[in-house]
RNA sequence: GCUCCGGUAGUGUAGUCAGGUCAAUCAUUCCGGCCUUUCGAGCCGAAGACUCGGGUUCAAAUCCCGACCGGAGCACCA
């Protein structure tokens, strides 16, 4: 029977199963279908509470992006409520700097993922002490006076330490020696009990709060016990009762650890998701810290330099939102760690400016040629080659700028065109005379065509992430501040400033 | 050293949980052609991948084992 069935091609098996059981045969096409966008997120079909938690020790990156992206994506997908939660429980190590909290919220709300509801952590630290002593109670937890390198040693050789086993009553009178100062910095921290012989050291007795007299950027000296990250995130996981959490994979012990307090407290963990770690290729890779001290060490003009990889340089530069999420969300959630090119993000920008962006001339290391001849004093260029929209009208005669590049290589006799002007004739270093105006004539002749620009150009300059570019652009770009522009043959930009130069940045070609 | 995770075209990604129509999806990139008064856009075409080795099975990208490669954690950082 089965050899008979194997002998049979699929062909034949699908008419077999039509006769048999017709339903199943839809249910083989179904499975067919590719899913468009995120993947379902299990249980997540009555809504999601899902959160972003950085710190706030500088503006958001693009990978940061990703993580506002696809939170809000998700929410946006099931309804419920996205949050952004500040980790700044570090007055020290990562010290929070208190004007990235706004920068958190101001590139949110470009990215078109405003959340809900903001949480700052350092000033809810207050709430957090008694859910320490209720684990205390419920002899979750307690207080290590071991330094550092005893208790690494201890935990790494899976011996509990001395203070494992001290009373109730003992670890109490500790932690209040902890908060009200009778214990000192490194004196002593509060540890979560989880399982000391954990086959993962990592897992081992986590520390949860440790003294710090430092004060807080934020809220100064109000409090001298801080919480760890893992305690901070799952307390204030619970709290705001969220569903899902999408972190990255270097955080994936977390997890683990913060279990055996979810099952101390009696509370049910929410799911997780992880993520690899992302890399650029044009940027390689990247951390807030190494950024700022670059920054500070004047290697770069500000967060916002067109050279950097951070939400508020890319926007100067002028991508989109849009494009950002879309590409975001193509990437997925997947757990190996990837290395993308800022390509793809161009390409998918491209799609949705190219349309809207008028066109321009903009001369890069102009030269200026004379051009004999009866040449109009003024002509009229397209804002946009195949959308009709209307025209620009540009100043012409007989000088005017052209880049050096278009020149060199190029000897008396040769011919080009200056687009939306007239055919030339080379007859000098620097000078030309006028065949005719007919486009047709470059058509026919397949003259090589070039753009300039007006006699009453303005200087500019272009900020890009590899280089930058001087040159003159046609004066109408003085109109066009804030606005992504193409600077024809030669690539989309978004004019950042008028002055003396005008600057722009470039966003890609 | 201990522990965890991953490996599909150049780059990402779908498919892997529930093995079969997967000679493998989509996007980007690259190449060729067409079109175009931009080196942009558009159109057409092409190239390009299941890390390796065993095993299970009628059948393996998919399940199992091992190797190799890559990433991460073992903080009083996030």
């Amino acid at each position: 029977m089965l050899k008979e069935i194997a002998g049979q091609s699929p062909q034949q098996w699908e008419k077999r199963l039509e006769q048999l059981a017709p339903e199943l045969l839809e249910e083989l096409e179904e499975k067919k279908e590719p899913v468009k966008g995120l993947p379902a997120l299990p249980g997540a079909d009555g809504g999601v509470v899902m959160r972003f938690a950085p710190n706030p020790n500088g503006p958001p990156t693009l990978g940061s992006a990703r993580g506002i992206i696809i939170n809000s994506e998700y929410v946006k997908k099931y309804g419920g409520k996205f949050l952004i939660r500040f980790d700044d429980t570090d007055p020290v190590k990562k010290r929070p700097m208190p004007e990235a909290y706004g920068w958190y919220l101001e590139d949110c709300e470009w990215l078109l993922a405003r959340p809900d509801q903001v949480i700052t952590a350092s000033e809810r630290v207050g709430q957090y002490y008694p859910i320490a002593e209720e684990l205390i109670r419920r002899g979750g937890a307690y207080v290590c006076q071991c330094n550092q390198e005893q208790f690494k040693a201890l935990k790494d050789a899976a011996t509990a330490c001395p203070h494992r086993d001290q009373s109730l009553e003992e670890n109490m009178e500790l932690w209040r020696m902890m908060l009200d100062g009778r214990l000192g910095e490194g004196e002593a921290v509060l540890r979560i009990k989880t399982d000391i012989k954990h086959r993962d050291p990592a897992i081992r007795d986590w520390a949860a709060f440790r003294i710090v007299t430092t004060p807080h950027p934020i809220v100064g000296d109000r409090y001298r016990v801080w919480p760890l990250l893992d305690f901070e995130s799952a307390v204030e996981d619970h709290l705001q009762q969220v569903t899902h959490i999408l972190r990255g994979k270097d955080l994936m012990d977390s997890e683990t650890r913060q279990r055996y307090l979810y099952q101390h407290m009696g509370w049910t963990y929410p799911r997780v998701v992880h993520w690899g770690r992302i890399k650029i290729h044009q940027f390689g890779s990247f951390s807030t810290s190494k950024l700022r001290k670059a920054i500070e060490a004047g290697e770069y003009t500000g967060w916002d330099d067109p050279r950097l990889p951070t939400v508020r340089a890319v926007r100067r530069r002028g991508l989109r939102a849009d494009a950002l999420r879309k590409f975001m969300v193509e990437l997925g959630v997947g757990e190996t760690d990837i290395s993308i090119s800022m390509d793809t993000i161009y390409a998918e920008n491209r799609k949705l400016v190219d349309p809207e962006a008028d066109r321009r001339f903009f001369v890069w290391d102009p030269v200026e040629i004379s051009i004999a001849g009866a040449v109009p004093d003024r002509v009229e260029a397209p804002l946009h080659p195949t959308i009709k929209r209307g025209v620009r009208s540009l100043t012409a005669g007989n000088r005017v700028f052209v880049c050096r590049s278009d020149l060199e290589g190029r000897s008396s006799g040769d011919r080009l065109r200056l687009k939306d002007f007239c055919n030339v004739e080379i007859v000098g270093p620097k000078e030309a005379r006028l065949i005719d105006l007919d486009p047709d004539t470059a058509r026919k002749q397949r003259l090589p065509i070039i753009h300039w620009a007006p006699p009453d150009s303005l200087a500019v300059k272009v900020l890009g992430p590899e280089r930058t570019d001087t040159g003159v652009a046609e004066p109408g770009i003085a109109c066009d501040l804030n606005r992504v522009v193409q600077f024809e043959r030669y690539g989309f930009v978004r004019i950042d400033s008028l002055g003396n130069p005008i600057t722009a940045c470039f966003a890609h070609r």
